[in-house]
RNA sequence: GGAACGGUGGCAGAGCGGACAAAUGCAGCCGCCUUGAAAGCGGCCGGCUCGCAAGGGCCCGGGGGUUCAAAUCCCUCCCGUUCCGCCA
């Protein structure tokens, strides 16, 4: 969530900030949150006065026990519990003056950093650079989607996979599974020289699902397993955001670069019906995220490199790609600054999102309570937390499946991904 | 799932109604001493929050209660350890 302080200083720089999101109901809650903030304040000076006035004379009843004076001793108590009433009216109004304020902040999207681009949606974001890698034209046989190329290779079997669970569920066989698990493979490799692999959790508490900003806006987007009050996780950078939740770091181990394969699962409760067919869109697919845990001044720098490191591990799979900036208009609730990679696919004649590095300055920190020391400094600040896609596996898969796709039918597996398929270098019929 | 015992500062570990933000040790910081270091000596050494400041409030796993006063008593939840049960 974003710091009170920021809008007690300077709130109309705060709601210059959040209005380039174009959301005109983000500045309601912006002042609704405060007044409630003004409210609260005063209300807690209040109860900490009759507080002090509590705690002096609690200790001078218990000076004057010590002393034998019974009388004063009597007197003091007496008028201590007097004071009983205003301090538990008043506790009672600041608990939920707070908890009203921070109902309101859990829901202020993060503000945008100044060169985000301006926008109203996903139309308006410019792009950054690209397209690369693309073929000064595709041949007929790259014009194929992959669901029909797949099932002639035999390679996917959603229908079964409805069968067994629900729709919007894949399930990929022989050189097809393989090729999934190849591409995971790939990408945690790719990554290893720089990042600490993590097998995390994938159900996680409400309070994790909340720190990254998931929770309480999105809950409908989420799987929850209500009987044990745990939520299945839409992403690893769930759980690795809270590795180090209520934590202080130290200036000197920063930045904390993490990665995670993990399965991830989502609702897609505002998308059903859309993308059913093929790999496109589905409640359970695999994934890897690197993400990292810096100091401000690092953050700049650690997202361009997450950028390249997506972008180069695209590129080893021979694949024409771009990438896109995300303009404030379509940015995520948390998101500071993020830009997309996406893949162009012939065979659906699209352009798939393949990965998606953001930049969280300290929103989701705050909410995670993750802190760091800086060295030889007293005080504690909230770290800045950046993440993304080292490699999101249906849309790739989908993509390598028409990109790479041969006249005969069979797919060429890219040289980058073949030490991971047991050599394999063509999947054939 | 059942039983027992626990959860206190960076760590270890006292405290078990009032003088406790909390002894003591270790680690850390500053100074003295030293050619340098170690040892020794002296001092400092948690976080959050309100306030211009002086100063105030909160935090001893979370929440609730009893009391003039709670780390300390009661209830409840969570987590840990050990034993039993079950299990890959």
């Amino acid at each position: 969530m974003i710091d009170v302080r920021l809008f007690r200083n300077d709130a109309d720089r705060v709601r210059a900030a959040l209005a380039r999101r174009g959301k005109p109901d983000i500045i309601e809650q912006l002042d609704r949150a405060i007044a409630l903030d003004v409210r609260a304040r005063e209300i807690s000076t209040e109860r900490d006065n009759i507080r002090a006035k509590v705690n002096e004379l609690s200790k001078k009843v218990g000076q004057a026990r010590r002393d034998g004076d019974s009388a004063a001793a009597d007197e003091a108590q007496a008028a201590s519990r007097a004071l009983g009433d205003d301090e538990t009216r008043l506790a009672a109004q600041a608990d939920e003056v707070h908890e009203q304020l921070r109902e309101v902040l859990l829901r202020i999207p993060n503000l945008p950093h100044p060169d985000a681009p301006d926008g109203a949606g996903d139309h308006d974001n410019p792009l950054v650079k690209g397209p690369l890698q693309m073929p000064a034209e595709f041949a007929a046989h790259q014009r194929v989607p992959h669901w029909d190329a797949a099932a002639e290779l035999g390679i996917l079997d959603n229908d079964r996979a409805t069968k067994i669970a629900a729709s919007m569920f894949t399930m990929q066989r022989g050189a097809g599974a393989a090729l999934a698990r190849a591409l995971c493979q790939l990408a945690l490799d790719r990554n290893a020289d720089a990042f600490e692999e993590v097998r995390p959790p994938t159900m996680v508490s409400t309070a994790t699902l909340t720190a990254t900003g998931h929770l309480p806006k999105f809950a409908d987007d989420a799987y929850a397993i209500e009987r044990d009050g745990l939520w299945m996780i839409p992403t690893a950078e769930v759980p690795l955001t809270s590795m180090y939740a209520g934590e202080i770091l130290d200036e000197a181990q920063m930045p904390l670069r993490l990665m995670a394969y993990t399965p991830c699962y989502r609702r897609e409760a505002g998308s059903a019906g859309r993308d059913t067919r093929g790999m496109l869109r589905s409640h359970e697919f695999d994934k890897v995220e690197i993400l990292a845990l810096a100091t401000p001044e690092q953050a700049p720098a650690l997202l361009h490199e997450l950028v390249e490191r997506a972008e180069k591990t695209i590129a080893s799979l021979e694949l024409p790609y771009r990438i896109i900036e995300i303009c404030t208009g379509d940015m995520g609730q948390s998101h500071h600054r993020s830009f997309d990679i996406e893949v162009y696919a012939p065979g659906c004649d699209s352009w798939l999102e393949v990965s998606s590095v953001s930049w969280f300055s300290d929103y989701q920190a705050r909410r995670a309570d993750i802190r760091f020391r800086r060295t030889g400094q007293k005080g504690t600040e909230f770290a800045n937390t950046l993440n993304g896609s080292a490699l999101a596996v249906p849309r790739v898969w989908a993509a390598i499946v028409e990109n790479h796709r041969q006249a005969d039918g069979s797919v060429v597996i890219p040289a980058a991904l073949r030490p991971y398929m047991r050599g394999l270098e063509r999947i054939a019929p």
